[in-house]
DNA sequence: GTAGTTCGATTGTCCGGACATACGCATTGA
DNA sequence: TCAATGCGTATGTCCGGACAATCGAACTAC
């Protein structure tokens, strides 16, 4: 005789502040993302029934359906017409986030630190200028960074971002990173194409990255875009495998 | 002076079909991203405001928004409140997707060909078991795969399942991909973890792809889990970086 | 006992309206 | 000339209700 393993209706404690400017529907799901954070909601369980959730919150259905869709979005929840909505086996940390390598390492707790190699305006490259939109030979700034952490090089990053979009410091390139400095400029940073790759490291890249010639090196090229769509920076990094790799989680788009 | 280059409200004639079962706001979505795709609508253009889009099409604000608003999560456009919504500069072609590499490369015409090495079942790994959700030492399914294009070995899969998740059938692996029979048989995939680094090759895996040894290999490493939150599959793939390289684009959540 | 049917529960879709909020632009004022 | 103000417009949020579609389980008939 098996036992039923029914998955249980969780009765949590929830409220809504009416006065708050913070919508009602982004209330309700940080309450409930921390809920499932925090392991109030268990994977499996049952969130109940959506018309009753509202009713008891004082809230309409849209709105407690547009909580619940958000988290959904987020891999967190799972509906199923006919049964009910309920939390997704855990696992799902993060979705894929467009991250800059500066912030993935310092959540890691890496304290990464950056030695700036080159920053410049240069003649647009083919590629580049492919790249950013920018006529072939016309000006595009070129930044060349190294990438540390615990004091050994991880990554080498060139950037070329186009002209006049952002002013360049390189005392603050040294201490924070490209992407955090484009988002306080007031850019919205809206997709980006990538290429991850691999190859042996040349000469020079070796040197610069502490390896020996032919050894394998991780790779990524980058082309980022805001709102408008405009191109507003197009890298070119290479990574130490052994000190880095990509790690991320996808959901797939129902 | 320059010119106003303001961007233009475009007018294009939409219909929807109430007697479909097809529902409304997914028609009107669809109609709207084959604007987009076709030119019709082009990038910068307004979409004229919702209220009399609605009333145009003889719907309701909120069934135009929800058409909307997919679109807006795909990346195809971006709202402004006070402003409207216009079309993303292109260059959005498709987010990221949990993708097979078969699936890849059929999509890009080349015609994969699968050699499958080994299908049995073996006992799990301490890692395997791990990311599976199996007890160590337990039966799983081992598969070893062969991916070629052109002839050309180009990248080698080593999966391993659950037990009696699917009938494993060789053929049927040498003429389809994972992915596929996975949803063939009902399997609701929902998310997966990654993480893509690089390394030389050993011995063996530089026989098996035709590499000499110590030459750059690109890996990853993934478990898929289905919308249950149970693991169903554990990948450990090398690609041949000349051959392969990870091609993706990623949106900003906002 | 098994297969088919009915039925309750729950989410999916859609409506029509209301007010709040933010942006861009024109107007106004110093 | 330039900054502050006000206004129109568009999206953002929220409501309350209605019916449809689907799932699972209990029920019925064979």
């Amino acid at each position: 005789m098996v036992k039923p393993e029914v998955d249980p209706v969780v009765q949590l404690d929830l409220s809504v502040d009416r006065s708050s400017p913070v919508p009602l529907y982004f209330q309700l799901s940080q309450q409930l993302e921390a809920a499932i954070e925090h392991g109030a909601l268990t994977p499996g369980s049952l969130l109940g029934n959506e018309i009753e959730l509202a009713a008891r919150l004082g809230l309409s259905r849209p709105t407690v359906r547009q909580a619940i869709q958000s988290l959904v979005d987020k891999g967190l929840l799972v509906r199923r017409r006919g049964v009910g909505t309920q939390v997704v086996h855990s696992q799902v940390k993060r979705p894929l986030e467009l991250s800059s390598l500066y912030d993935d390492l310092e959540a890691a707790g890496q304290r990464p630190a950056t030695k700036v190699l080159v920053n410049t305006a240069v003649a647009a490259s083919a590629e580049v200028a492919a790249a950013l939109g920018v006529p072939e030979g016309g000006e595009v700034h070129r930044i060349e960074r190294l990438r540390l952490a615990h004091g050994e090089p991880m990554a080498y990053l060139c950037n070329h971002l186009p002209p006049g979009l952002l002013d360049l410091d390189t005392a603050q390139l040294e201490s924070t990173g490209l992407y955090r400095m484009m988002r306080a400029a007031g850019i919205t940073l809206h997709s980006a194409r990538q290429s991850i790759g691999a190859r042996g490291a040349g000469p020079a890249e070796a040197e610069r990255l502490g390896e020996t010639e032919g050894a394998p090196l991780l790779t990524m090229r980058r082309t980022t875009f805001d709102d408008t769509g405009r191109a507003v920076e197009h890298g070119d990094h290479t990574y130490r495998p052994t000190r880095y790799s990509f790690e991320f989680q996808l959901l797939v788009r129902p």
